[in-house]
DNA sequence: ATTCTCACA
DNA sequence: TGTGAGGA
């Protein structure tokens, strides 16, 4: 890891000013945390501590929020990115089917997302 | 003043 | 997800 990304995933902040950066109640993202979105470290006192990578995935997470993607699918999103990184150390799949699988994926959360809605009309 | 955990008239 | 209690 190089001192950009080092510095990007060091836990500077408290969750009062994650709340201000990133317009989310403490709930939220403590409840995100739960989810294993993210993982703030904690300081003596017990507070936790984000990083600025936390704060990048908080706010991802907001945008999908708002596309009307639920937790379910925000957490398969994820789970997804992590083997796109699993394939990449292993070198298993061609970047091609990469992209398809995760192109196949997307469409079939909009679709699970779109049932039983009437936000399109 | 801030944040933490837990629980729900 | 909100909110309040009770402690640090």
């Amino acid at each position: 890891m190089n001192e950009k990304e080092l510095r990007r995933s060091m836990s500077v902040f408290p969750i009062g000013t994650v709340m201000t950066l990133t317009d989310l109640s403490a709930r939220q993202i403590r409840y995100y945390e739960e989810q294993d979105l993210i993982c703030p470290e904690r300081n003596e006192g017990n507070r936790r501590m984000y990083s600025l990578n936390d704060i990048d995935v908080l706010l991802e997470i907001k945008d999908y929020l708002a596309d009307g993607i639920n937790m379910a699918g925000i957490k398969r999103i994820y789970e997804l990115k992590e083997k796109e990184i699993e394939h990449e150390e292993k070198s298993t799949l061609t970047d091609e089917d990469v992209r398809r699988i995760l192109q196949d994926e997307f469409l079939a959360l909009r679709g699970m997302n779109l049932k039983g809605t009437s936000r399109f009309f």
